[in-house]
DNA sequence: AGCCCTAATGTAAGCGCTTACATAAGTATA
DNA sequence: TATACTTATGTAAGCGCTTACATTAGGGCT
């Protein structure tokens, strides 16, 4: 037998369609005798609502999106499921799309997710083309921005400063002795992140009197592999730096397989550091000094914005979160020369 | 501006609704002019069909879901990945829900994605209340389990026997002079994953000349903490194990790094072994002896297990796949004693 | 008793699409 | 030229819900 129709419920209670549907969406509208002869017919019935209709009668969803770079590894992971555990105790649904890092990908996705009906978006990064924006805001579908945070912009968001982070860890890598520096990274282009991380070394490199353009810098896609590779290249060049700072946690892992395979000592030899702080970070040998992200805060901080704004509230602020430096093992002194 | 509509797009180009839908869907049977017409107005009005519409008009949505039980850690990444590729591939959308490893959760995740109109599903293992069954059976949902294969099941599913896979990876272990053996694993009750890893070994001892009923098990859920205090328990036990085996590799990691806290040499004081072989299993130190399992193969034959389905085709078979042995360095010889 | 108000329910109009069927306009056939 | 097809398009009936509005029935007031 195929689904049970709204029509269904109210026949075998009966009464009229209407009554059911505010029963199931209103209960206090209906009386008590009422309520309870229909919620028993949707239970023998095991009535479920058509989402389709509903969504076209209703103009709501109760569906949020999420479009994240990626799922294959766990960047993203811990912050999803924060956001989406805050969704579900608020009754709703979660639907995630992966762009792989792709701009046009990633248009597509949140045209797919509109419209299919999302209620809210959260994305990724402000990183994105200007008919992007002007879709949602057209559509008036709210979004908040997370992974980031910027004091001059004005799109809501949630997030920390990637570039001020990535700073820190510099300043402390140059306060052991490192002069020549290199960084690992992902593509900088359409990616904020990445780039801002990039300009903190360079930041702290100028205050300390090192010329930025002496950054060393590999881009390569996020994977273990590639870190590896990347890592090879750079031990190859001369002068060698004596500390490769990666983009993140995933690029260091591979870059620390590299070194232990070169049979290099980190931090001996060569520094490896990371960033994000996923659960890898402390899994390797030597553990990866990086910089924590508030993942669970931003998630939890982005349902927490987008709720109040499906309800009318008008953003209140744009959140900066903390991202500290966490010293571990690959980190140490520059070697003698 | 809000969404515009069919009937806006078809306005604009002189034409009905049914004319444009048809462009939408299928162009052959328009006109190559009225088409160009048609297909310019959709592009300067930024028309993008209403999900819920659409649904509710065709009985269908060209989405899947999946429910899988975690998105916390890689486990189910690589192959969630390699099924949304393929079903892209197909354009159809992919819907991905989790359970928390909690039965009620997934029958909950489970009515929701049908009721939001989700085409087919993938499952994750077989085990699962009979109504939930009835429910997809009712509904005439296709499903297709995976991450699992037994011969006497008859539900379409594609995936590898959990149960010799394990064996065969105990009998390594026992083969290299290892006679007291725990494993680490997840809650194995409503688990069949779990629960078959588990007697896989018990096959291998009791095939040994091994009491089976000498397995000690920790049960715990899968996270790298979780682990390691598994670990620790173990190593306090009396007479000592000389391999721990773990359910997967996220526990082994845990084990792994509790080990190095306790100071003790894998694999000479003692052999740990994980189970799946994902990224992390390279990464730490030592490398993991795990079983690999062939997660983007289960992904993508799903995807066409699915989509043959969808299309009437009914199930030919369910796939059995390998899922091999892989020896790398924490596993080794049993110490004298 | 007559009036007004509130609470409970029903009526019915869409929401934006797809698609069976009807219609119109060519085209080939005899 | 009349006939029978074929092809391109339009018409309109839903799909299963929500919700504004209408209706009905009690209750409390004067």
């Amino acid at each position: 037998m195929p689904s049970p129709t709204l029509e269904d419920v109210a026949t075998r209670a009966g009464v009229s369609t209407a009554t059911v549907s505010r029963c199931l969406n209103n209960p206090s509208k209906v009386a008590k005798t009422t309520r309870e002869r229909v919620l028993e017919a949707v239970r023998t019935l095991g009535y479920a609502p058509n989402f389709g209709a509903q969504a076209l009668a209703a103009k709501r969803t109760n569906t949020f999106g999420a479009i994240i770079p990626t799922m294959e590894n766990a960047i993203f992971a811990r912050g999803l499921q924060a956001f989406q555990e805050e969704l579900q105790r608020n009754g709703i649904t979660l639907l995630v799309a992966s762009s792989s890092y792709t701009p046009e990908l990633e248009e597509q996705q949140i045209r797919g997710l509109v419209a299919r009906g999302a209620d809210a978006l959260l994305l990724i990064g402000h990183a994105r083309a200007p008919q992007v924006y002007e879709f949602l805001d057209d559509r008036q579908v709210p979004y908040v921005i997370t992974w980031t945070y910027e004091d001059f912009q004005s799109r809501i968001s949630i997030g920390f400063d990637n570039r001020e982070a990535m700073k820190r860890l510099a300043e402390r890598v140059i306060s052991l002795g490192h002069r020549n520096i290199a960084l690992i990274t992902s593509q900088r282009k359409d990616n904020d992140r990445a780039s801002h991380r990039c300009e903190g070394i360079q930041d702290a490199m100028a205050l300390h009197g090192i010329d930025p353009e002496g950054l060393r810098i590999v881009e390569t896609p996020y994977t273990i592999s590639n870190g590896a590779d990347a890592f090879a290249s750079l031990m190859e060049s001369d002068p060698r730096p004596t500390a490769v700072l990666c983009g993140n946690d995933v690029l260091a892992a591979g870059a620390l397989l590299q070194a232990r395979k070169m049979n290099l000592d980190v931090p001996g030899d060569v520094s490896i550091t990371g960033f994000d702080d996923i659960e890898i970070a402390q899994i390797v040998t030597p553990a990866l000094t990086t910089v924590h992200v508030p993942h669970r805060e931003m998630g939890k901080g982005a349902a927490r914005l987008l709720l109040g704004m499906r309800n009318g509230q008008m953003p209140n602020l744009s959140t900066e979160l903390e991202a500290h430096v966490v010293l571990r093992d690959s980190l140490g002194p520059a070697p003698r020369t």
